[in-house]
DNA sequence: TTTAGCACTTTGGACGTTCGAGTGCTAATT
DNA sequence: AATTAGCACTCGAACGTCCAAAGTGCTAAA
């Protein structure tokens, strides 16, 4: 559909455009650029790669900007992933390989290691457990009125919670429920734990129903629940269209809106999902590229915003490597398998 | 030092400033309040104001415009702090009294709600564990090489952490382990917390003395460890002050300074603690002014941030209320006593 | 097919003018 | 002695004009 000279002067401008954010002319582009041909030719392919819809013109006299459609060709066929520098491939190693108890932890350091490597903005996600296996339930009595409820998943994942009891409980009446529990729940999916699985207990602890159900609840609330860190959020104003008014709102909207981040963080695949603008499924985002990702072995997941006039090629380099860096790390030292 | 009349036209600038954002004039003064004089007398007065250090001039045609010494005169003496407007107190009392289990979690429903009535950036750190006294220690083995450790104060705070064992032990020596542990933290004040409670222990479990170093380490961090939560970052631009680059950028960077933040949290007494642009000890702060305030009872620290232009009396009444109100219900029904 | 040449468009900065709001000072008034 | 009316003055915001810079599209020549 392009011509090779068409893809070429599309790759340039785009890569101008990253890098100086500046619209791209005619003049420019075969000043600084080896294309071979006059400003002239260039002028009579932009116009057409205009039509075509793969670049805009903010006004008549003003270079050419790309839109949505050339960032997404650039993308999926023009952009070249090249690799990362040294001082930067030492600095994510050591960020990751950090000593790390909790698996939910590593997604943190990643976040932060990648906004300051990108001066985007980054947010993640811990482990998604809904999709594991849970390996063991844990009541432990703080006191006679609180109660500690520990879920540790296959992938060693843990999440806990704190309840209040409405009368108190024995340790040994801790146990039962416990028993129970232990019974009715390990080696479950957690997304498919529901109350009814309390259907068939024994009589003899049917009198401790009510806070079965509860705990129960607990347990469903807070796998549910998964944190996100926000890591580079200052690092949007080092990019010159966050000195608009608007687009500086717009984003610290999108920081707010903690619900509609999870929501674009639950990455389904092992694809890096790059939304270009008004791709975006949410108009809050809409001003803005966003890449998501889930880290190899289900460690988390991380998002990363920026301006559609993002360094595609540089964040993609970032990710790659670190999903190669987990993947070696801690598939091969058996970390994770429980 | 001051007369009446200039208290009065001291006051009535800063509220006029503070609710139009617009530097105050003369003639705006007395058309808009009743002062009894003249736009003449007004000028001299202001003249006379500013020499004082009370009021500075954008330029000459401009109104007059607080100091950082006008706003101080204006909260310590000059302010009137009315009450809340009837929707707003339900919906406060409504965010308190929420049920709510883990007691650090109270200042992020206050630090959300306080955020929504003030339009202001909220932030908040859950109870200071330091000066709290340990009640109980708990070691509960996940499996056979990850230790859940839990810390419960006498204010029932919880905090939790979890390790990697380098060498599996079984549940007896846990026992044993935290038998110790109970022994020698048990009714301490946590900040006494040290590696060398373990001197004396025992010989038989001096093979341990490893992990239980480690242990000990993990209970020093996790209780030093303290989560901050940050609500209506956004709010911030619906202050017209905002519209302008720098001051936006280095809101940011406020933001972004967690340390910082953290820092400026660690509130002494119970009073409230106002600190106006220039006072304030951090320079990233220099632009903003800062509320913090302890709640009482222990729950949490809470600093509000937004621009010297702040509304000082809404948001001490706020807090005044809050305060009144944990007060009443926490004292009231024992919630905290242990 | 490519390019040189040129007329045309638009932005943005420099500059000047005007207008409104506000000031400080002086002299008159209370 | 305190207040105020009056007035000259200052400054910034808004607006228009002008011009240079950068870029375009089109035409005609190479």
């Amino acid at each position: 559909m392009l011509n090779d000279r068409k893809k070429k002067i599309l790759q340039t401008i785009v890569e101008d455009y990253i890098a100086n954010s500046q619209p791209v002319g005619s003049k420019r582009l075969v000043e600084n650029y080896d294309l071979g041909v006059s400003p002239a030719t260039i002028r009579n392919e932009m116009a057409e790669l205009e039509e075509m819809g793969y670049l805009d013109k903010p006004h008549t006299s003003a270079g050419r900007v790309p839109s949505t459609l050339g960032y997404r060709v650039y993308v999926d066929s023009l952009m070249k992933v090249d690799s990362l520098k040294d001082e930067e491939i030492v600095y994510l190693k050591q960020s990751i390989e950090k000593e790390i108890v909790e698996v939910s932890e590593i997604v943190k350091h990643v976040s932060k290691a990648v906004s300051n490597i990108t001066d985007y903005t980054v947010f993640a996600t811990g482990p998604n457990v809904t999709d594991a296996v849970i390996q063991d339930v844990k009541l432990v009595l703080l006191n006679k009125n609180m109660l500690l409820i520990v879920v540790v998943t296959k992938e060693e994942a843990v999440k806990e919670t704190v309840i209040h009891l409405e009368k108190d409980l024995d340790e040994d009446t801790i146990e039962k429920i416990n028993e129970i529990l232990r019974i009715k729940l390990v080696g479950e999916y957690i997304k498919n734990v529901q109350v009814n699985v309390l259907k068939h207990i024994g009589n003899e602890l049917s009198a401790y129903m009510d806070i079965l159900i509860s705990i129960l609840n607990e347990i469903m609330k807070i796998i549910k629940t998964n944190d996100i860190s926000l890591d580079g959020s200052n690092n949007m104003f080092k990019h010159p269209e966050f000195q608009k008014y608007n687009l500086a709102k717009n984003f610290m909207d999108v920081l707010e809106a903690k619900q509609l981040i999870k929501e674009v963080l639950k990455v389904e695949d092992d694809d890096i999902n790059i939304y270009i603008g008004d791709e975006n499924q949410y108009s809050e985002f809409k001003d803005f590229s966003l890449i998501t990702f889930n880290c190899p072995e289900n460690l988390g997941a991380i998002g990363i915003i920026g301006p559609t006039r993002m360094d595609y090629a540089k964040v993609l380099s970032v990710i790659k490597y670190i999903k190669g860096i987990i993947n070696s790390k801690y598939r091969k030292d058996g970390y994770l398998d429980g």
